[in-house]
DNA sequence: GTCTATACACCGATAGAC
DNA sequence: GTCTATCGGTGTATAGAC
């Protein structure tokens, strides 16, 4: 968590206030650029768009509100300009390239807790940008589904692809890859969740985002069942065509032992 | 310019439609309030608080805007009555009592499938709830933060003293129970998020949610690594002084029985 | 109860001086 | 480049007729 909220006292009518800990002087224009991009993420996410005023953005950044509009069109341009800067990069990539070496190892472990590492190292850091996004998704800004397309899909696509080779090794068990990369991500990415937006206080749990990487890829690689009953459990799942074998071979062990069902 | 929200189909200017299939008579004052509570909570759900103004709402309850702020003084005020009337009713107490016999015989597929496939109904039967839900707590409303305590918290919670006993019993891996509570509860939220604000076209993964809830449940419980690598690694003792030997254990192993291959 | 008409603050965006 | 001043539009909320 870093400088997430940092509410400068409201600014005195008349005077504009630094709220970036420069000294007042003028600004190159690209940095003056940069410093309305960063005020605005701020309140964008605090807010929402429709909830944030461009002059609050220009108070806060230090400026007059002609200045914002000199540097952007409109406020959605403003909008758009934040959103594209970071969802469009496609970190994806090297985050996924920096698994390789665990990768081809089959070190699964190390994969699938290194990726929970990325994501949630992302949020810890870029917190307002996480904010942002969530903000951006609800009303269905075409951005966010540019963000959506190249980064979270991609790597769910991705994580898929070495799902199946593991299976095909016959290292993990035989489900539909994208239930298994739904449950890991889903696990991370709500983590995240209540850290940063639902539980901000941390009331519940709050471990540092290593260990919560490690426990999650330990509860998906092995699940929380002691070996005692290992055997025992799940109901049938309604008839599917898909492969899963070793669901149903778990599911006729199990069957003798139960009258379940509410 | 700011279109880029959602845009239902304008209405028609200077007569108000009916959304809701009401002939378009006078109504009880009780049914034109819920009315009005109802349009609001879609209006609400989907373009945010600060998004919505009072003159779509009332055009869309087929009223004038001065009958809305007959039945609410303020804006606020509806958007409070919308979250208090479901945040408040705590309806995990029914879901979970719904659970009790599953969990007197431990049949612990049971009762995580039966928690998630409440979860996941409610998503799916209550779409616009959830999402001002998100909304809500996107802005720090209190009331979500009262939903919260009442609703997510205290499943969780439950959740954590039911894995308790049933490690006591040695059922379940002797791990912090909120961690468990929190990977089962993830795995279930988001992919209800997913389905229906990050992907509502379901193009990645769409299925029954019986059968999520089916195979989330047999995730947590038996994780998804085979036999052959599940029993090698799994020796956690509760000492969570470092949490990486354990891994690091089964990381290392894994390592070593690559190369195999099929 | 329901409407029309309107008060009035504020918002996004622009013009033009310095 | 940066400001002050201001415009037209829209938003919440109210008054008063029917």
């Amino acid at each position: 968590m870093s400088k997430s909220i940092e509410t400068q006292k409201n600014a005195p009518p008349g005077r504009a206030p630094r709220n970036d800990g420069s000294s007042g002087g003028r600004m190159a224009g690209g940095e003056r650029r940069q410093q309305i991009v960063r005020v605005a993420m701020r309140l964008f996410s605090q807010r929402g768009f429709s909830g944030t005023t461009t002059r609050e953005i220009a108070q806060e950044a230090g400026v007059s509100e002609a200045m914002v509009f000199k540097h952007f069109a409109t406020k959605e341009d403003l909008y758009a300009a934040i959103l594209d800067h970071k969802a469009c990069a496609g970190d994806m990539g090297d985050a996924c390239a920096a698994l390789g070496g665990a990768m081809e190892r089959g070190d699964d472990a190390a994969v699938f807790s290194g990726l929970a590492q990325g994501v949630l190292h992302f949020h810890e850091h870029d917190t307002d940008f996480a904010r942002l996004l969530m903000h951006s998704a609800l009303q269905g800004h075409e951005l966010f589904q540019m963000f959506w397309e190249r980064n979270v899909r991609q790597m769910a696509r991705f994580l898929c692809g070495y799902i199946r080779e593991r299976q095909q090794a016959g290292a993990l068990r035989d489900m539909e890859p994208m239930v298994i990369a739904r449950a890991f991500i889903g696990m991370t990415l709500y983590h995240s969740l209540v850290n940063i937006i639902f539980d901000p206080q941390r009331s519940l749990l709050d471990i540092p985002n290593e260990r919560a990487a490690q426990e999650f890829t330990e509860i998906l690689l092995h699940g929380v069942a002691t070996q005692a009953t290992a055997g025992k459990s799940i109901t049938k799942p309604s008839g599917q065509k898909k492969g899963l074998s070793t669901v149903r071979q778990s599911v006729a062990i199990a069957a003798k032992k139960k009258k379940s069902r509410s």
